[in-house]
DNA sequence: AAACCGTCCGAAAAGGCTTTCTGTGACAGT
DNA sequence: ACTGTCACAGAAAGCCTTTTCGGACGGTTT
């Protein structure tokens, strides 16, 4: 305890001093400004490394209004849909001179509120609102100094500048892969109607099917909850109801799991009888399940890179306002290889 | 686009000017410091109130040496062990005035040393490590200015701040339930034998099998992988081998969950024939399974939040250093209930 | 009337850095 | 010898806030 008198952390005052330049010049120096002597330049690098000093960004971002920090606004972090949004942007941003404050308002608006204006106290240059339901949700309240961009939840305004998954085209892709298996008989089972992303993708579906000139088994999707429970279930009376079926395009790898376990209970043999496609290509489910799931992965992490860049060019003043939907893509697996 | 000139955010001089006093004034106004006129006081809160005035912390972060932030250093955030700590750390954090700046690593020291290297030019007050596994790691290099904790994955360096899951401990506790629950001839099945969680775990439950009088079935414990597989395939082979195998401790969920599957084709009832436990309490799996699952809940939040206020105390000087092993806790569903 | 007190307010410094502007000395051109 | 140019270094202002210290002012006491 008793150690030397305390380490304080070198200042540019202690450089130059110990290289014997004003601080200007050294500060020049270290950022690699034009007027200094290379000779200069050296000392002060040196004198710098021996103190291992390191710019101030505090002090920096006063001086220059530009703090180099942007808000991650997160309603829910133990969310499987926005820790990938949020690794996104971590990564868009971490390259770059920019950290990221985080903060979870952990669904309450109240929390959220306080998170904003501590944030904007600290001076971010920029806010990313991460949701958890694609559903739009309210703006930001406030009309605030700084831009924000939502992602994977949309934000209700048409102004705003939002970043989500296409869910309509994404369930046209599920069914046009099915149909491409040879698949004629399919039938739609997804979660809670309420949700917006069990609503659109229906749409696609239906209309993927249509422009086939099919229609989907029941004539309807299957809205349910987002539970293996309901997969089982639904997927046992679909079988008893409708014996043709031959393709299932679920609407969670959850649901696509119960779904699979009563196939295989009832002797179906997937994917020779009938293919199964999933939806979130969530690993732990779509690798374990017997055979391995295909899946509609959403790129999440791309909305949050996506979400990123918007961000900065909206800081930069180029915005681009809307709702932008990233395209999904399917990975395939064995639940849905065409058997001959 | 040419709407009135920018907005800028107002700053105290604004506020002072509005209300007709100095800064000195409005600042003593807005922080409630005692020599100010009540009257005065109103005014200078109501002009501020009509600047929607926020007060600059990253200046007052330069005055008084003290930021009000803290580095989160994940190395993994897509790692589900490392999210129900950061959710604790934040959630701890999130209270006070601290703020939480988010580095990923990806698991990269590079990354990592650049991550720290950006977090002290912020002047961050300290740091909170996060690793994905349980096997200590190496400690940050270079002597740091701030105090540093690690949490779930503990530091080489026993002099650091360490803060993690007691998982010998939580080995012990499992074999007790099997054993409360009338369980006599119990295997332990686990994962890759490279993890120090699979060590300690299996440590735990040697300790405590042998405190019973009794022996784990083969007499040791099956390491695998943390696999829906390797518990299928090793259930059925303990099933084949040891056909008086009663319990079934699994090294984590997704380990159970396939031990539960194959516990089924083999027309074995849980839990009237087998009691099964399972270890991270995940649950897509805990609550999917038929049966639901009882599991290892290692408290990863508590953790987090403890790691965040050993970190507080460490900034304010009372450091307890060395590692800190918190206590799990079982969560009992249907597949431990004891069958009369 | 002088000394004193309490209350309230403002001037100014400080914190670490960047940037602009000014200054200095060396050198070439006239 | 004088002016102009160039390369380099330093002084100082400014970013925004907090805090200390002193000043102004009205009123009370000796």
């Amino acid at each position: 305890m008793a150690s030397a008198e305390t380490p304080r952390t070198a200042t540019l005052t202690d450089v130059a001093r110990l290289a014997g330049v004003s601080i200007a010049t050294a500060s020049k120096a270290i950022n690699g400004r034009a007027q200094v002597r290379a000779e200069t330049r050296t000392r002060v690098l040196e004198a710098a490394e021996q103190l291992s000093f390191a710019p101030n960004a505090v002090a920096r971002g006063l001086l220059q209004g530009r703090t180099g920090t942007v808000g991650l606004l997160t309603s829910d972090l133990e969310g499987r849909f926005s820790i990938p949004v949020l690794m996104g942007a971590e990564d868009a941003f971490g390259a770059g001179q920019v950290s990221v404050f985080l903060c979870d308002a952990r669904g309450d608006a109240i929390r959220e509120q306080h998170h904003i204006r501590a944030l904007l106290s600290r001076r971010v240059e920029g806010l990313i609102v991460v949701g958890s339901r694609t559903d739009p949700r309210p703006p930001l309240t406030g009309d605030l100094p700084v831009p924000v961009v939502y992602a994977y939840a949309p934000s209700e305004n048409p102004a705003d500048i939002s970043i989500t998954a296409d869910n309509v085209e994404a369930g046209g892709l599920a069914i046009d892969h099915l149909l491409a298996c040879g698949r004629r008989r399919i039938a739609h089972v997804t979660g809670d109607a309420s949700y917006a992303a069990a609503q659109d993708r229906s749409r696609g579906a239906e209309r993927a099917i249509k422009e086939a000139g099919l229609e989907l088994v029941g004539g309807r999707t299957f809205f349910g909850s987002w539970s293996e429970g309901w997969g089982r279930g639904v997927a046992s009376m679909i079988l008893d109801q409708y014996p043709d079926v031959d393709g299932f395009f679920c609407g969670s790898d959850q649901i696509a799991r119960g779904v699979l376990d009563s196939l295989r209970e009832s002797g179906k043999d997937v994917p020779r009888d009938i293919s199964v496609i999933g939806f979130d290509n969530w690993a732990v489910l779509t690798t374990n399940t017997r055979p391995q799931l295909t899946s509609v992965d959403m790129n999440l992490e791309q909305v949050g890179r996506i979400a990123a860049r918007r961000l900065f060019e909206a800081i930069e003043g180029r915005a681009a306002s809307g709702i932008e939907e990233l395209p999904c893509r399917i990975v395939t697996r064995e639940s849905s290889v065409p058997v001959p």
